[in-house]
RNA sequence: CGGGGUGUAGCUCAGUUUGGUAGAGCGCCUGGUUUGGGACCAGGAAGUCGUCGGUUCGAAUCCGGCCACCCCGACCA
């Protein structure tokens, strides 16, 4: 995977304000190895299962050239035996409790709250931009508890993370709750995730937080003496977002002419475009653009960006049109674009554009350049809320309920009708009868996955749809990437 | 791994049916004119036609092997 560095910028954007939010709840980072011996992915059977088939394996430390001198092939006598084989991570838990079993003796060490900013890789047989490629980036928190209480509030408080950076900062809003047995982490007693929906109706899991009850604890013999003097397991965490969060926000704001950047992640928030025939008119634009960069950087420093300045730049490619300017700062998503020309010098006011309204429509002639900055300002803010309210608008208006499997079946066409066209997704809401079983037929049959059974949706209890069997209440229905 | 498709200039592709010595648009470079929503004119640079072999006087084009990539399916943060 490369992310070119403007995607970066981004990324880097995700983790102050994300690393902000783990500091903030007591989280410390660290790091541990790439390479993972394999016998300690052996150590617990549900994690093994859901991880061997997509892992990269090292089997030799050592290349030498080939027979016919043509290129290099692994040395045979540089093969790792098979204890001393290693997988690169697709995931942290066994390597970091093989080593908190050595951190870890009384119930004074607990709870460690560690996150690890780093990279994982996981061999998918398909692989899809920003959503699932074979290395990702992530953080993985990994945190080790003296209760089980402990851990589940844990387990609860990260998830609300995740749900206060998607909903407040990459204003993208999200279902919160457990997935179901099937689709939890593998070695986990429960999941809970963040699940947003893209513009094609499609469900994207944003996030997830794991209870790992003690599981991990036990496989790698964890123990801790208590006050009461006892030997007992640790309880685990562990949570994750990735760089397909990137791919969420693009797929949740993006329109027809390109990128659109919520302004708390902007890694520009501000462009400023000096407009000018000749020389003559260019020098009052660029110093009037000068001095407002100045005024916008200066202005008091908040929550809302961080405590850092607003960022801007200030746009002097006068060979281009002034068309492909605008155009250039739509397609990249800065969220606010002003432009100052001679006929605004004139009013010593400007031009001020809204990326999350495209095109002419977005733009207002005649701000004052003297508050200029202020309005600046609070525009950002407006359109950070502006984004989120749409995206929420958007899925709510698609999220349905099906009462019946016709109707259910209807949401959910298998083939794409060449009449109608393909039709938005949405998310269903319907009565499951909590088996494993008939998930499994809904997924074979329809596409469609338990996304979760979100903590704020309904819960009265009611009758499968599939099975006609008892259902304690609606989940969430939909298609996934 | 199964089914389908594609490899020709930096990008998107035409040319392959019917063999005759390399094309377009965009992008790039130079000069000029332009400049408030993706400008115009003139000139220019740029391709072992995926690869190896075969047929032929001659291959991007026909035949065969190989490789890579894309789409659909099984897998998945």
């Amino acid at each position: 995977m490369v992310i070119k560095p403007t995607g970066y910028a981004l990324w880097e954007k995700m983790q102050r304000a994300l690393d902000g939010l783990f500091k903030a709840t007591g989280h410390v980072n660290a790091y541990f190895p790439l390479f993972i011996p394999k016998r300690y992915l052996e150590k617990e059977a549900e994690h093994v299962e859901g991880f061997a088939k997509e892992c990269a394996v090292v089997t030799h430390h050592r290349l030498v050239a080939k027979p016919d001198g043509n290129g290099l092939m692994p040395d045979p006598k540089a093969a790792l035996g098979d204890e001393e084989m290693l997988v690169i991570r697709p995931t942290s838990e066994t390597i970091i409790w093989r080593t908190y079993k050595e951190w870890i003796q009384s119930y004074r060490d607990l709870p460690l709250l560690i996150n690890q900013w780093a990279n994982v890789v996981r061999w998918e047989m398909r692989t899809r931009l920003f959503l699932r490629t074979a290395e990702f980036l992530w953080q993985e928190g990994h945190t080790a508890h003296a209760s089980q209480k402990e851990a589940e509030e844990e387990t609860h408080q990260m998830v609300e993370v995740y749900r206060r950076f998607a909903e407040e900062w990459m204003a993208m809003p999200v279902l919160v709750g457990p997935k179901t047995d099937g689709q939890k982490f593998p070695g986990a007693i429960y999941t809970l995730c963040i699940e947003a929906m893209m513009q094609d109706g499609k469900a994207l899991q944003a996030g997830t937080s794991h209870f790992l009850g003690q599981n991990f604890a036990k496989a790698f013999d964890v123990t801790f003496q208590n006050v009461q003097n006892q030997q007992e397991h640790a309880w685990a965490t562990s949570w994750g977002v990735s760089t397909r969060l990137i791919g969420g926000l693009i797929m949740t704001h993006s329109d027809d002419n390109g990128l659109v950047i919520p302004p708390r992640l902007a890694p520009l928030h501000v462009v400023i475009c000096p407009l000018g025939r000749n020389d003559a008119e260019r020098g009052p634009s660029i110093a009037a653009a000068e001095k407002l960069a100045e005024e916008l950087r200066a202005l008091p420093r908040d929550e809302f960006f961080g405590y850092e300045p607003i960022s801007v730049k200030i746009d002097k490619t006068f060979d281009k049109q002034p068309g492909y300017r605008y155009a250039e700062y739509e397609l990249r998503g800065v969220p606010v674009r002003v432009e100052i020309g001679p006929k605004d010098i004139e009013k010593a006011a400007c031009a001020v554009a809204r990326r999350d309204v495209p095109g002419k429509d977005g733009k207002q002639f005649g701000i004052p350049l003297a508050g200029a900055a202020a309005h600046i300002s609070d525009l950002l803010r407006a359109i950070q809320l502006a984004l989120f309210e749409r995206a929420k608008a958007y899925r709510d208006a698609a999220t349905v309920t099906a009462n019946t499997l016709d109707e259910f079946k209807a949401f959910f066409p298998l083939e794409k009708d060449d009449e109608t066209g393909t039709q938005p997704l949405k998310f269903v809401y319907a009565h499951w009868d909590g088996t494993a079983e008939t998930e499994e037929m809904v997924q074979q049959q329809y596409k469609a996955t338990i996304r979760c059974l979100p903590f704020h949706g309904p819960t009265e209890p009611g009758t499968c749809i599939f099975t006609g069997k008892p259902s304690a209440r609606r989940v969430v229905f939909a298609r996934a990437y």
